[in-house]
DNA sequence: CGATAAACGAGACGGTACGTCGCGTCTTCTG
DNA sequence: CAGAAGACGCGACGTACCGTCTCGTTTATCG
């Protein structure tokens, strides 16, 4: 956010040039560290000595310890795959894209986003960028993928176009953060597919090819009905 | 949490010490400083000003800044009626039974909740005892609530004895919760009504009477159709 | 200079009293380690730690680290004989009573104010609190006690009424600071003494009883000829 | 010292020759910044950017600010006129030899002198090698000064041969810095006359030709007597 | 004459100390 | 004698400076 934001117009600048090449190691110590201890037990230096870096070199590419974190979640976008990322298959039925949404890899992926996220929820409420980040990095890309998929799906007239794909978008993710928030769990696979047929569907009058068996939100177990 | 779990049974008197008198306005306090500045931006110092009480007197009463926080959480509930607190109504159906869970209290009430919970939601992770305590005071009611009014439409025969009770009883809250942490909005009662025509009734194959309109999750208009 | 001063005309202060029975450990403790690594090796920290203190107690009490260092030198005064500090002996002569000015236990003293002061000249120009102390600990006292033994030599007829006591009463701590700071030299009771025959007595049209011998300034051996 | 002493024995030097010509604005500036601030509050960004050059550049010449501002002490000498630099006048007499050490213009020379040396007394413990520069520049030249004097008299005359010239050399020096430290007052010229009068011809056995007036150490005014 | 090597101004780098502030504990004085 | 006021030890924050390094540019010597 605010390392790469930088970029437009500079001046000629002068004097050495700050080695951006490290921007991707501090972000990823620091990432680590979130990780580790939370953001209330994260301190700059133990970013700075793990990135093998000065703090006075963090403070001057972020203002503050909010700033950097917020920028290490930022950049927490899955680089290898830029491609794929999170663009829908099209299995040729709804039901299908929608599993397709939660495979594995997606899933593990999204497991280190929960796993950070929890240790900074606080700062959402006063860091209203870090609710951007989060919102540009996890959230919107994942519902552009969901809109996309019904769009398919209306087009295809499997499901009527007055469905509003906008809230049935925001269910996998609602569902997912409150699980992980209130009970502590990454959200499974079979708790995914669960909720699709169980909900997603039915809301926009589709039925589910198998009767729905039941994993509870609070579930402990997570291999459930198959 | 710490400070209220000395009440049960004490229907008469019994050497009730005078300074939990205070308990109350330094909890007050906490909240309202907890509003302002969230959970990292709160300092002990602050709410013992602002509660005209010594820092000490806190830490008599709670070992720590999280403790008193989530004691403050835990008192937010509603204090005018304990009595019929979330106990559900019996409409007759389970449309106008999940529809007297959104009345305008509830509503206000659950604004003033989660106005906290957002600034409060990384020590979720930090401090389990945080998480217990707002399952018990915000969430376990809630859903208990739900779960009643779903058994009454399974018993009435309204609905199948095989939705999954628990993962409906969360949707409200899930969605809630997510709407106000990344869309900084209060759950609005006319999305809350969407939610329960537009998802929870198809799921447990009912249909809801008249065309579901449709309210964008991140809608900022709090109005709505119908 | 600090410290003290503060006294007069406090509010009734509320609350914990400062503990100022700790001062004299802090500003021992600021002594060794000035001693030990001069003023700019010497760390606020260190000051702390060795005096078993939180870094905050110490910018509590003084504002800063020069004030700090500036209170343990104004400190450094004798404490065990405040009665007789430098309190001229009368002699009956005044070179008896300059060379009783010049004892060893005085000159062992005086060691350890230059050890200290070598390594906090530069403050000087800097810090005028500084050098208030500085005059008020070593050399006001000092200079008072030369200008009483000047008066009782004019009282009893020894020297003229004439006489700049003034710059007489400097000589010897000038020529031994010059010599310290210079030469790295600690004024020796040789060298006072043979400041005494050859300056001091000349000035005041006396001679002293024996030929002057010759130490230089700048001598390097300390039990000198004669 | 450090900068011209590194001549000898260069390798045939490839590449742009270092701009030696920078130097006396460096140390220039380094003196400036001196005089202002002192030498804690001096800082080699300062110096560079005041003169006009890169911190690199100064840390090509000078391996630190330590050696810096000894090479700035170093190169105070009197540029405009290194054959009179304290040669010492014939008058004839000791007296008038003596004050004509004390001419305004030597007089306005020390007042810089003295100036620099106050903010750099503190290093004279620490950096062995200012002290010595100090020695050098300032000391020594006017000693040896002072010592050719009194050997002329002592030839002709006038004094015996058995005086203390060191001592009586380092007099006034000595109660200049003194003066100058302590009393913050640059040498004046009626002083050091004062004290030519009232101690320095007494102590080689001759007298003032008038009654000597006083004039105290730390006189605030700088006329007196005549 | 072009290549090369070093010095130049500017400023980022790793490191360390400064001075501030918050937490949780303690002590003192007041109502 | 309870409690407000605030000092205490600890440790993180964000800033400043030191001495080194790396930029892109300039200047001198060498091939």
């Amino acid at each position: 956010m605010t390392a790469e934001t930088a970029k437009p117009a500079d001046p000629p600048r002068l004097g050495r040039k700050r080695d951006h090449s490290r921007d991707p190691e501090i972000l990823e110590a620091a990432l680590d560290v979130l990780a580790e201890v939370g953001y209330e037990g994260m301190t700059v230096d133990m970013v700075a000595t793990r990135a093998k870096a000065g703090k006075a070199t963090l403070y001057r590419r972020w203002p503050s310890k909010a700033e950097l974190v917020i920028d290490a979640v930022a950049c927490m976008k899955q680089p290898p795959s830029p491609d794929s990322s999170y663009v829908p298959p099209d299995t040729g039925t709804l039901r299908g894209d929608l599993i397709a949404m939660v495979k594995p890899k997606a899933l593990t992926d999204s497991n280190r986003h929960l796993k950070v996220m929890l240790g900074l929820a606080s700062m959402l409420s006063q860091h209203p960028e870090m609710l951007e980040a989060i919102n540009d990095i996890m959230l919107r890309p994942r519902k552009g993928a969901y809109l996309e998929i019904f769009q398919r799906a209306i087009d295809r007239g499997e499901i009527q176009a007055g469905v509003d794909v906008d809230l049935l978008a925001s269910l996998g993710p609602a569902m997912g953060m409150f699980r992980a928030l209130y009970y502590q769990k990454a959200p499974s696979r079979d708790f995914m597919l669960h909720l699709i047929d169980a909900v997603v569907l039915p809301a926009v009058g589709l039925t589910p090819p198998a009767p729905v068996a039941a994993e509870p939100v609070s579930a402990t177990v997570e291999h459930a009905d198959q």
